[in-house]
DNA sequence: GAAGATGTGTTGCAGACGCTACAAATTCGC
DNA sequence: GCGAATTTGTAGCGTCTGCAACACATCTTC
């Protein structure tokens, strides 16, 4: 019953850290800044968590359980082919609720690519969700379900850099261009094709 | 004549600065480690350099001017179809001698979509020279030429970004599905299509 | 209401960092 | 060879960071 207060105070500073991470980046957060913004002392975060490891650890896990809410939100239901994919992934990661976690996302990318262990099981985790996430929504068939949702996956990250980056129209155009086939201008039938599912899309949106 | 001397070890130093970048990352790259891997003491970096900032600007430019060096000994002459580009994009990406870049790529990523001016200059200058390269390599008509540029550097990245986060199986297969039509399994004749252009990739690679 | 457990505030250490002050050494023009 | 300018060494300041020590407050339990 303390024990249960305690978790709960704790969780209260967990949330808080959260928003705090969500809103100014994982870079350079420091104990003191933190605590000011949940309204403590740095002293009472290392009261609840050992570590700022731990600390950064279960407010990172908490932050993937977030996204991982908000994606359910979005994801349409039954399988869909790649352009469809694509684009719900890009409405997620574009989402005003979703674009700090992509910030969070880029950040902990870059710590990962150094080598730092933390990062790297966070940034591992999230790729998890995200293929979890599409394996029941992609019309590819099993064979080749896993090569597609990695593609929806690989670049949607990459559009969105551009986006992040300043560069919406390259990203919009890109995106544009991923929906078309290959082959696209010796090719009228496939485009057409492809543009029947970009219609598709929009009324999936709006159901 | 005195100050040549000066600029060449000032060039000296960068070029050291540099190569320690590159095999270390730019996180957490300080003034005193910076200098004891060019065998010198900080007071020389700041004697060089005005300031922190504008050393890390410099060698950063240094590494963007390395990048291109490279990128030009492997792209292909000739404007070539999505598939080929995003093909030698990825070759250029995954090689020995460019992953150091990606590392600091990443880095700067995270750090830009944090907002820090230096790495949004940085990797704004980058994607440019990116959109440079291509420009005269894309085999699509002039109007979508931009788009398909984009395309395959968002692939490229997110492609490297999967590799990167030890994810190689899968940026393989993503890589084959980006290269086959969005509209594979119910249409036979354009994944033929495409696979002959495939085909044209380990062609030209030879050459 | 005393004794112990649990929670909180204050203070500051030890190390890293960017950067500066100041002086010694080296080089250069003459 | 000498005076002056350039180049290097040393020391350390001021700040920030993670974290610990210690004391006080509050609560629980009997």
């Amino acid at each position: 019953m303390a024990s249960n207060v305690r978790q709960l105070r704790r969780d209260a500073v967990l949330e808080g850290v959260v928003d705090h991470l969500l809103d100014q980046g994982l870079g350079n957060a420091c104990l003191r800044a933190l605590a000011a913004a949940v309204g403590t002392r740095d002293r009472m975060l290392l009261y609840y968590f050992s570590d700022k490891g731990e600390l950064m650890l279960e407010a990172c896990a908490c932050i993937v359980q977030r996204q991982s809410a908000l994606i359910d939100k979005i994801l349409p239901t039954g399988r869909q082919p790649f352009e469809v994919l694509l684009a719900r992934m890009r409405q997620i990661l574009k989402a005003p609720d979703y674009a700090p976690s992509m910030r969070i996302w880029y950040d902990a990318l870059g710590r990962a690519s150094q080598g730092e262990a933390l990062y790297r099981t966070l940034t591992s985790r999230v790729l998890d969700l995200w293929f979890e996430w599409f394996e029941p929504h992609s019309s590819a068939p099993s064979a080749k379900r896993k090569e597609e949702i990695a593609a929806v996956i690989a670049s949607a990250c990459g559009l969105v850099m551009l986006r992040y980056l300043g560069r919406e129209k390259e990203a919009e155009g890109a995106a544009r261009a991923l929906s078309r086939a290959p082959a696209k201008s010796p090719r009228a039938d496939v485009s057409a094709a492809s543009s029947r599912r970009v219609r598709a899309v929009s009324r999936a949106k709006k159901k």
